[in-house]
DNA sequence: TATCTATATGAATGATTGCTCATATAGATA
DNA sequence: TATCTATATGAGCAATCATTCATATAGATA
């Protein structure tokens, strides 16, 4: 790519091509941003959180949840649907009881991991 | 805290008392999970992502970004604005130019992290 | 001082999102 | 079969947010 098509939106002359060239060559392409922001939006909401954090002491069904974190059941529900589509958790079912769990390892590390940002700023 | 006062949105009877209890007692408190929350959606944007995979790179100017991920300078700065208030960049003066540069050693891990759990899904 | 240039920012707008409310579904039980 | 109960989901609404546009600011230079 040019450096030409690169320098499309900027109207001023400070430019610094060889650092530009560079981050450029190296930056992810759209669709692993799209996919990574959309992945950190998931943990964005308090109501995902909480469910999260619950989900990462025990299984639990819907009403469990919803009673733990304080919120409708049909709040959680569609926070629940989210959340499998970012495939964070898995369920069985029990009769017409649902039990959710945490399907991820990588989400206590990144938990711990952002808390520590938090703690040490 | 009573069970009576955790229970409160819930309207049905297959609850796990015990299970609650635990959790409920665990459950970070409102303030923390507001924080953490809020850290996350500052990763939740596409814009604001390639700003922090740039300054990953190198030190870059508010003009140099705006080149190098293809966003208006006004939509720059005013997302460089909410990478200020949540302490992940830092910037110098000189002159006119202002530079920016990461301000956090977390956030390489954190991104790594999030990006093992896309590719192991 | 007047002007140029890099950056910052307020207001307005369109898009997204999380909730509520009503209802659907599916398993259990009478 | 009819009903009860746990969960899921669509529509609608209010709030949030990322952008654009216009303009402000501050440093540099003529």
């Amino acid at each position: 790519m040019d450096q030409k098509d690169i320098i499309e939106f900027c109207e001023c002359n400070v430019l610094h091509p060889e650092k530009i060239e560079i981050v450029h060559k190296n930056l992810l392409d759209n669709e692993s941003i799209s996919l990574l922001t959309l992945f950190f939006k998931t943990f964005s909401d308090p109501t995902r959180m909480k469910i999260i954090l619950a989900l990462k002491e025990t299984e639990l069904c819907v009403c469990d949840l919803s009673a733990v974190i304080n919120v409708s059941q049909s709040a959680v529900s569609h926070q629940l649907k989210t959340l499998r589509e970012n495939r964070l958790v898995k369920y069985r079912k029990e009769g017409n009881v649902v039990y959710y769990s945490l399907d991820d390892d990588h989400v206590h590390v990144l938990i711990t991991q952002a808390m520590n940002h938090l703690k040490h700023k």
